[in-house]
DNA sequence: AAAAAAAATGACCGGGTAGTCATTTTTTTA
DNA sequence: TAAAAAAATGACTACCCGGTCATTTTTTTT
């Protein structure tokens, strides 16, 4: 997407371009981010932005795929067949996820903040995307789980996956609420979100494995 | 906090006005939201606004109380002490929240958009007034089904209360994907976002219920 | 060193916003 | 009906923004 001019610029500019951008996104709305200030924060001017993007929301979803991108190599590896539950394998996602965090934490809070786009109709679309395949992953999973018997059957598998979904997100807002994470502070001073936090983390991810442990395992077994 | 002028207005023009940018922030952010547009669209002088209310954050606090009374007139009768069992008691909460949709959607839909309005600092703080309330009273109640007895107790307080809350608002996204409930297009339109959904929406209910269910109450019984 | 290609620039355009306030219109009081 | 009080008005200010493009600067090629 981006031009080549983009990708034939000094590896150094083309960083420092790129994190100033995914920062801003990461702390802003995709409406709210400016991209009159970043270019100001950068010294560069304006124009050069609109030669090397498609505009605002091609430089967007140059940064949506970056970040993925990052993401994936230190996700993709994990697989279910290697552990012997869900739950294992739940936690080692997660902690996984805390890593790519504490490495990069420009991306990760940008892939967080995703869903506070959702109002510009052009970021919908985007975000819609990422919503269905995500789900489509989770209820994969928990038909698989179902299958094998390890998850009690007497629900709609859509419920199921979004439940887990859903919790999996309530894990970052509960640090956020009642561990005093501030992912916009942090990344404002470009900190990692969750550095120094990962034993925390962890015991909180625990806590609602329990909860979804309950949930969702099948009480025969 | 509206001027004396606002509260002597003939009330029809009062509602008028209150609703038309219940409706503009119900599908706005705060930030997004445009008086401008709103006042051209009730065909009234802009400065009338500023006469009043103080500024858009006056009016939006305005909009903010008057919204929750409502919601109040609704729900507040509601009393754990009436029923058996938590869940009972919390799927007549629902059944209350829904008659107040379908009778006051505005009102309904202007309280559910207010975390969008999260990324304006002025509003935040607003917002994070009613989380406190909002987690304090699920605390009590967990609290409270922790003693009787019919909750396990082997989960700090906070998450199991952060739990619940995080999945009886889970309940309205479930709607909006899966049984795809639209609400900015309703809201658009002058409908109730849940007019025709009722029963759908408590067969809904009523599977988050069996999650909760199994998640929180103590096995001992 | 000269010519050609590539990259960077920033003034400018059209559009939007919240908020102000002197003036006008309407309503109430006397 | 005349004077006073209350309410409504909308042009105006000061500020943003995304995006454009003719011009200048830099780099590469010849």
């Amino acid at each position: 997407m981006p031009s080549e001019t983009f990708n034939n610029l000094n590896p150094v500019k083309k960083k420092a371009i790129t994190d100033a951008f995914l920062r801003e996104f990461a702390i802003k709305t995709y409406d709210e981010a400016s991209i009159s200030k970043v270019v100001r924060q950068l010294g560069i001017a304006k124009g050069s932005i609109y030669q090397y993007f498609d505009g605002k929301l091609g430089l967007f979803l140059y940064l949506s795929d970056a970040a993925t991108q990052v993401k994936m190599k230190y996700v993709a590896g994990v697989q279910r067949s290697d552990f012997p539950d869900y739950w294992t394998f739940f936690r080692k996602l997660y902690e996984d996820g805390i890593n790519f965090d504490l490495e990069n934490p420009l991306e990760s809070h940008f892939l967080h903040n995703l869903r506070n786009s959702l109002n510009s109709p052009s970021v919908a679309d985007l975000y819609a995307k990422f919503m269905d395949q995500t789900l489509a992953a989770f209820r994969q999973m928990v038909k698989h789980e179902m299958d094998i018997g390890l998850f009690r059957s007497d629900l709609p598998l859509d419920t199921a996956a979004f439940f887990i979904y859903k919790s999996s997100l309530a894990i970052y807002e509960h640090m956020e609420i009642f561990v005093g994470l501030s992912p916009k502070e942090r990344i404002a001073q470009n900190r990692s979100v969750f550095d120094g936090m990962t034993e925390k983390m962890l015991q909180v991810v625990d806590q609602y494995i329990a909860l979804m442990k309950n949930a969702l395992e099948n009480p025969n077994l």
